[in-house]
DNA sequence: ATAACGGTTGAACAACTGTTCAACTATAAA
DNA sequence: TTTATAGTTGAACAGTTGTTCAACCGTTAT
């Protein structure tokens, strides 16, 4: 989306909507944030991703723990911290043969905080 | 994921890690609201959506505007505005041959503030 | 009644996502 | 060195997602 265009295919609302238009177009962050913003929250749009976030919550644990708890495979539990890493949500420090996870941020315990309560209006 | 299974898939860590992972077990919420959340956050991970949600954020936009707003047909618009309806993010008032749309809840403004300041850290 | 416009819908399609499986690396113990 | 465990990875697969297209419904104007 957002694909810059002077030709807006605009519909034939009252001439007056020009302005709402421009009104609303000047709300949306550019493209890059907006971006930047979905895939936050894609990220945590995940039921598995989520659980890991939760999990961890309470202190460091290893791949293997978390896949105890969670009651999934290493691997794909693997895969979902790899997502977790790349986007910064997590970070993690090896010891021995382990490796321990925890949440990287204060803001992302905020975020799904603010989004529970908003669940249970 | 989350079948509650006894037999858990543990790894061979030492055995106080099994109190490590009934505190992470415990602190993961039940499925449905595990499901509600990550659904919640599912309608946020994605950039028109999340277009539409700022577009209509300074007043109510009929569907015509917001789809001038941001560049797209009518039908895509829609599509994503009936997601948006079915999660009450929006709510909509017909007026004449127009339909328009507004956000539902302050809160869902305040989630995507929250994450917007953990992007730009 | 008929035409025009705003909006919705369903099918179709390509693009993407999450889990599984098997193979792999690395650290530690024997 | 050999073996076992913790963790990662890539390919493959099914399931999901977003846009397009064409057809449709409702309201308004002619």
């Amino acid at each position: 989306m957002i694909e810059k265009q002077e030709t807006v295919p605009e519909c034939e609302c009252h001439e007056e909507h020009r302005e709402l238009i421009e009104r609303g177009r000047a709300l949306i962050p550019d493209a890059i944030e907006l971006y930047d913003l979905s895939d936050f929250f894609k990220v945590l749009g995940d039921s598995t991703r989520l659980g890991i976030l939760f999990a961890i919550d309470g202190a460091p644990m290893c791949v293997c723990d978390i896949a105890g708890a969670l009651g999934m495979t290493k691997s794909a539990v693997s895969h979902q911290l790899k997502i977790l890493r790349q986007n910064r949500l997590v970070k993690y420090s090896k010891v021995g043969k382990n490796v321990f996870y925890e949440l990287s941020d204060d803001h992302v315990r905020d975020v799904i905080e603010k989004a529970r309560e908003h669940i249970e209006e």
